[in-house]
DNA sequence: TTAAGAGTTGGAGCTCACTCGATGTCAAGA
DNA sequence: TCTTGACATCGAGTGAGCTCCAACTCTTAA
């Protein structure tokens, strides 16, 4: 049975799993927002479960619009183990108020998009109305 | 009374008005996002009210993660008239459905959000009972 | 033995959306 | 007359977030 390697996978499998490119990934990596892989005796990196678990939460900050310089700055305070959970919490809530105040104003752009979609429609057909009078 | 002046309002004005700094709205009008402005007699801008209504529309459309380029796409086919209703609809429509989308992925990141706020807090509370107990 | 394929590094380059600086014009007010 | 302030143009610079390239090392399979 293999030793340290357990469930480790490289850089390659990772950007399949997540989706974001190796060159990324090593970018993220050299950005401190992912801490230095774990290496392989090649020199390769290996990227254990928690680490996988870890760019999930990374990826679901980004894709609610957290800029890569304060995803890093929470990383560095959960690097610093449980002493920084306070301060953790509170850039948690704090983006939880800009998410829902974007999520509201989504949501009202939304609207008013399809207020424009109806009246759109209604501009077409009137504007085809005539034409198939004209042909009768 | 004023004659040809009516209510056009300045670069400045505008800015003002909208948040948008006037280099930026020069900008947008060198991306063609903006038409170009009709000209006071000395060379300063002028815009009018219509132009103040596209330019919220455009911020609209910004908001909700529209590319630029894209914005000028619509301006471009709104520019030439009637005939690109339809494909100003079917943009409108392509439009609406990513926000769709991309509300429902923020809304899911919320819930995980709350989760880990939820899950913190447990975390907080648990770590401060042990020292009032100490301290007992 | 050679070639392919997956990884390594460092650094340059790219896109997007501004943002700024230099330089100039013009009109109004002290 | 001189200064201030708002505007103009043009081109360069900025920052975020990748993205690519060159050159190299290993391992494995033909």
């Amino acid at each position: 049975m293999g030793a340290v390697t357990s469930n480790a996978i490289s850089i390659g499998e990772l950007s399949r799993l997540s989706g974001v490119s190796p060159h990324t990934l090593r970018f993220y990596e050299a950005e401190g927002v992912l801490k230095p892989a774990g290496r392989a005796a090649n020199g390769h990196r290996r990227y254990r479960r928690e680490d996988v678990l870890w760019l999930e939460f990374v990826l679901r900050f980004k894709v609610t619009g957290m800029p890569l310089a304060e995803i890093r700055q929470y990383a560095v305070l959960r690097a610093q183990g449980e002493k920084t959970l306070q301060p953790r919490l509170t850039m948690l809530k704090l983006h939880r108020e800009r998410l829902v105040t974007k999520i509201n104003e989504l949501s009202t752009c939304a609207g008013v998009l399809d207020d424009k979609i109806r009246t759109y429609r209604k501009m077409i057909a009137k504007s085809r109305v005539p034409a198939k009078k004209a042909a009768k």
